[in-house]
DNA sequence: TTGAATTTCAAACAGTCGTTTCAACCCTTC
DNA sequence: GAAGGGTTGAAACGACTGTTTGAAATTCAA
């Protein structure tokens, strides 16, 4: 490997987490290049800035988070409802699995959400994250025809936030007090009950009518 | 009212705005005097400094939302476990009613679990949440006798997240391109639909034994 | 109204921020 | 081995941060 390549990705890695940490605002140029073992500049070099940086960053983590997307239309379409909802929390709850590799993206996309950055923006202005219409569509299939926009909305939210709290309690889980170990095993059985229990909680919206 | 009273009041407010919007770090004493049309010395006048101002602050949020607890643990065990989990959800959903009163103070209490400021970890450190000790007990009461810690765990995140989505996307709900309203009627039919789904995801877990 | 205390104000301080600069260095290629 | 472009290095720039300062203005009691 160039040398040259070896600073770049360096730079990477490091940035990746001060941005997990600090936020883009919180994280500085210094810090980076600080524990990436660099000079300053080396950042305005390599990348055109801090801004750039932080692009190319966003662009791996959405690409580490979206390569696994095993729910097309088609095979859901193919599937029991039950099934569209275990399969959905399942792919939801996996990222869990490759947490050492994919938790810095995570946080990163956590800081986003709080603090929108105007790299951010931009991108998810040009990518469409087909989360939510994946949730909707599984969730039209448990609501009566008579559903509102707004029974739908709730429906959907909460299909898609099932799998999340886990995701951001991966510390709490696995340090101490709990000190869970988050092996296949636990993500199997998490992505199981999980499952099974959003099967049941949308299944009682279709046996009665929600509406007034 | 006192003049001083005025500036110091107008302080408090227009900084929990920007504190909300911008977290600690991102807030700066200049913009929140700009808004409050005060001095820039204003803040260490008043208050003695930046990071004093920001406790107050938390000290005013943490008042505002810990005034209302209907569930202590004589009445809730006086209930069935079904009640007991629609109250709890019903509890937790009511804050969305005040938004408008308390959605700053939400924000950055969801800024501190990101990037927890020191102002904030000496607060929690004296002050203690019974959110997860009531979850947990209510929680038990449908898991089997022979569940085991990481079951326990899990259930208990499960359900003291089943609101927390709905008041982080309150914006998603209540702007374009969704724009329901947010109104009493509104947060009945979430707390009852969100209800009757946590109880049926969570008799789930009693049905059926989980253990291996 | 006078006088003392409180509050406000503009300016300056020391520190950090991202970026720019340009000489010094490394490494490839001839 | 020397030339040349690619890369690194230390220093400096202007802009921003929280805080301090001391004089000016305002408020309140006598």
């Amino acid at each position: 490997m160039k040398i040259t390549e070896i600073t770049r990705n360096a730079l990477l890695d490091h940035a990746t987490d001060v941005f997990a940490e600090l936020g883009y605002e919180g994280a500085s140029v210094r810090e980076i290049t600080r524990r990436a073992m660099a000079n300053q500049a080396s950042i305005n070099y390599h990348f055109g800035g801090k801004e750039a940086l932080y692009r190319e960053i966003l662009r791996l983590a959405i690409a580490a988070l979206s390569d696994e997307s095993p729910l097309d239309d088609d095979t859901m379409g193919n599937m029991s409802r039950d099934e569209a909802v275990r399969l959905f929390i399942r792919q939801q709850v996996t990222p869990l699995l490759k947490h050492g590799q994919i938790s810095r993206y995570l946080r990163i996309l956590a800081w986003e959400t709080l603090a929108p950055t105007a790299a951010y923006s931009k991108f998810i202005a040009s990518e469409k994250l087909p989360i939510l219409d994946q949730a909707e569509k599984i969730v039209r299939r448990f609501l009566p025809e008579t559903a509102g926009r707004a029974e739908i909305a709730v429906a959907t939210i909460w299909l898609t936030a099932q799998a999340t709290p886990f995701i951001r309690h991966y510390d709490t889980l696995s340090k101490p007090p709990m000190n869970l170990k988050i092996d296949k095993h636990f993500i199997e059985k998490l992505a199981t009950d999980l499952g099974r229990m959003a099967v049941a909680a949308l299944s009682v919206r279709d046996t009665f009518s929600t509406a007034h």
